[in-house]
DNA sequence: CGGGATCTTGAGCAGGTTCAAATGCTGTGG
DNA sequence: CCACAGCATTTGAACCTGCTCAAGATCCCG
């Protein structure tokens, strides 16, 4: 066994128990809204949507299977799953998403969602109703792309999580999975070898198609390795070289 | 042992040996070019894409990883299987496409292929070169719809499939796999129940995410239990109610 | 400070994989 | 038209990864 860790200290918050005003730059919403070539952000869709914030408390759910669609949301900051449901009431969680991050959009051209969003912990999101999109996405051709290519990822998303849940083993899932968030925080500027998790192990374990107890059993292994230390949610990368061999693309 | 079950006789052979000249209707492209609602086709653009035929043989790749993306892909005839790659080879299949299915949209919006298509066996499609698909798109708003609603729909079918492979077992997998394909043989007016699967038993374990043997073994045990009968590739299904229960949503 | 939730670890089990080999199609060339 | 090569399918048997069940440790929140 290896000696107890002392707990990682005091952490760059990723998530942030305060929202910052109108910092709309770090909001997935900007992409949306910005000009094909690089250009600047269209200004009255970002402002429309800016004002239509509502605050969800942890467990809460942003929409659910069968409810109608009526909009899309921007984590302002927090963070959020999705999930689908069989018949006889398994869950598959289908994403996670952190500040900054779009959902909603894969059942854009659905009468009625198809799986349902949970918040993880407290959490501040944009809402934009349908109309608007449809509204500005009539008017700027530019809002049409960005909405195709935000489909498009998602779509490219899903098939990495396919190729991890049909061909991957238990080292490798787990690898993968910390490498994706570490990038998906450096890309929003926050450190992409300390972090916290915000959703529990049980969650991650849905996610990657295995038990709660084997994902407690490769983080020792990691741990034990020397590839990673974690302290409940807290999780720092100490090897990202080895962790990218041991994920497999 | 069961006694060998006599080969099942002629079967309405839902590829068709031979392609029916210009009837566009059952093509996934039909679809695309009709009015949101529920009117006729643009003619100008079904006239414009059924030009553009081509014919490949067996294993040939429609595109391949890498590729710049240069066009969408309906099949009329035959059948093709999609799949992406880890970077050491493991390939995961993420569809089947069948006769009037469309399969290339995933990729509309980024400037490379991120998976791989290929022919299962002799098979015509039409190839929808971009430039024509977006000059028709920025025209037509229902086409854009049709795109944005196509899109929808394929992230919803990954979900499914996300669904079962990360929590549904082999009986579960095979059963939910064969009643995909019966509904998507009846809603191209072929037979519901009797059908020639032009994969592998390899491709469909890979596609499930289980071995090419299990797969076999729980045919065996499907027809034990008299739930249908196969030779080959041919099957034939004599219990849908029964295999919807196990398949499980 | 107490209780419920979450996380961790252990032990035994099982579904599905792997390896190996037999059987049976298919289509190709003589 | 037949034989043969090569591939696909099927079946068997041993094995192994990850699961289930159970219990203890730790944390967090009121």
């Amino acid at each position: 066994m290896m000696p107890k860790r002392p707990v990682v200290a005091r952490v760059a918050e990723n998530a942030g128990e305060v929202c910052s005003p109108i910092t709309c730059r770090d909001c997935g919403i900007y992409g949306l809204c910005r000009e094909v070539n690089g250009g600047e952000a269209d200004l009255r869709l970002l402002e429309t949507i800016v004002r239509n914030r509502k605050l969800f408390k942890r467990g809460e759910l942003l929409y659910r299977v069968g409810e109608p669609v009526r909009a899309i949301y921007a984590i302002r900051c927090g963070s959020a799953k999705s999930y689908v449901l069989t018949n006889d009431g398994r869950m598959q969680v289908t994403g996670f998403h952190v500040t900054g991050e779009l959902l909603g959009l894969g059942a854009l051209a659905s009468d009625h969602y198809t799986s349902e969003a949970r918040v993880l912990e407290t959490t501040m999101v944009c809402e934009v109703p349908l109309e608007v999109l449809e509204a500005y996405s009539e008017e700027l051709p530019s809002v049409r792309y960005q909405m195709l290519k935000i489909l498009s990822q998602e779509i490219i998303d899903n098939q990495d999580l396919m190729l991890l849940l049909g061909k991957k083993n238990a080292d490798e899932r787990l690898a993968t999975f910390l490498l994706s968030f570490s990038q998906r925080f450096q890309k929003r500027s926050y450190s992409p070898t300390l972090f916290n998790l915000s959703m529990s192990r049980s969650d991650i374990g849905n996610y990657l198609g295995m038990a709660e107890e084997t994902v407690c059993r490769v983080f020792t292994r990691f741990q034990e390795d020397g590839l990673l230390t974690t302290a409940r949610r807290q999780v720092q990368l100490l090897d990202l070289d080895r962790l990218r061999l041991i994920s497999r693309g």
